[in-house]
DNA sequence: AATAAGTTTCAATAATATTTGAAAGTATAG
DNA sequence: CTATACTTTCAAATATTATTGAAACTTATT
């Protein structure tokens, strides 16, 4: 396969996958392509590449900085900033995981505790809903407590690990 | 808090966690609506509480189907068909693994696999993206392992582990 | 201070995804 | 067999989300 057919497919594969865990395509895309760029690329370059709008560019661009999972650069004698991001796919997974517990797991931990108070007149259905949202609190904080010490982890503790098993 | 609000508040909470992981607000919201009932519920029940057409409904409910964590049932002397999810949390959780694995990591590692061999004039190109793609699909393919293990776990093997640490 | 190079914003537009509702399909009961 | 109760399908309508592009803004250069 050339490289131009692997890579594109590949850029394509990724937008897909975003698309399918609430990550919008371009976003995604921009992201694989920096993944394998040599060096960092200035939005021109990603816009040509990805045939997309500088305003989508630059507000992608800026989600995924607040993701954590990009930065910003200087060029010495350039006024162009450019973009990369890490190749450590551990330290990925990682912030990922770390901006998502705070975006979903936090909120819904929450929730779930705040209406763990309900009262009314049908005991049954009432009994009900404590019951499952006590269970859903319950587990979902052992998901986010798995996930506190995956995002401080140091190398792949987490996978080392299940080897043992 | 009142019940109903408290089952609005969580229907609303689960609907708007779906949307954030790729899964439609309606597919989310009945499943919520499922995990509080106290007894199977048909599709009209489902209609008429969520205020959704009866397309919307069938649509979603068999899609919930496909996912395998809602089941149709019979009642006796009745024609009509019913709905209901398990409430026990921990299958839910080893159910949408399964499935997330199979509809999302397997592609993605299929297509790893596949652009492994390409070849171009470039040569710091195609390593870097030889580079970057294999560490991908050797940590796509631990997080396949470690999602295997976790949907055959019985219990909650995989938190009790946690705990030891 | 004026110009140039580059970035950001956001209303308008386009693309995508979801929802509706009515017609077609199926199965049961009499 | 056929009327009835219910389910499924899917084209059209609606709602949501993403994208564009040009104007406003910012910063650096002369």
């Amino acid at each position: 396969m050339e490289y131009l057919e692997g890579k594109n497919k590949f850029i394509q594969a990724w937008g897909t996958l975003g698309s399918n865990w609430g990550i919008n395509k371009a976003m995604a895309q921009i992201h694989a392509l920096l993944l394998l760029a040599t060096e960092p690329l200035s939005a021109e370059q990603i816009m040509e590449e990805l045939q997309i709008s500088r305003g989508n560019a630059n507000m992608n661009l800026r989600a995924l900085m607040d993701w954590g999972i990009v930065k910003k650069e200087f060029k010495v004698g350039e006024r162009k900033e450019f973009f990369s991001t890490s190749k450590d796919v551990w330290e990925l997974a990682k912030q990922v995981s770390r901006e998502r517990r705070r975006r979903e797991i936090e909120p819904i931990l929450s929730i779930l505790k705040e209406v763990q108070g309900v009262s009314g007149e049908n005991k049954k259905e009432v009994e009900e809903f404590k019951k499952v949202t006590a269970e859903l609190f319950d587990f979902s904080q052992k998901v986010d407590n798995t996930l506190v010490k995956f995002t401080n982890s140091d190398q792949n503790w987490f996978f080392k690990l299940l080897l043992k098993i």
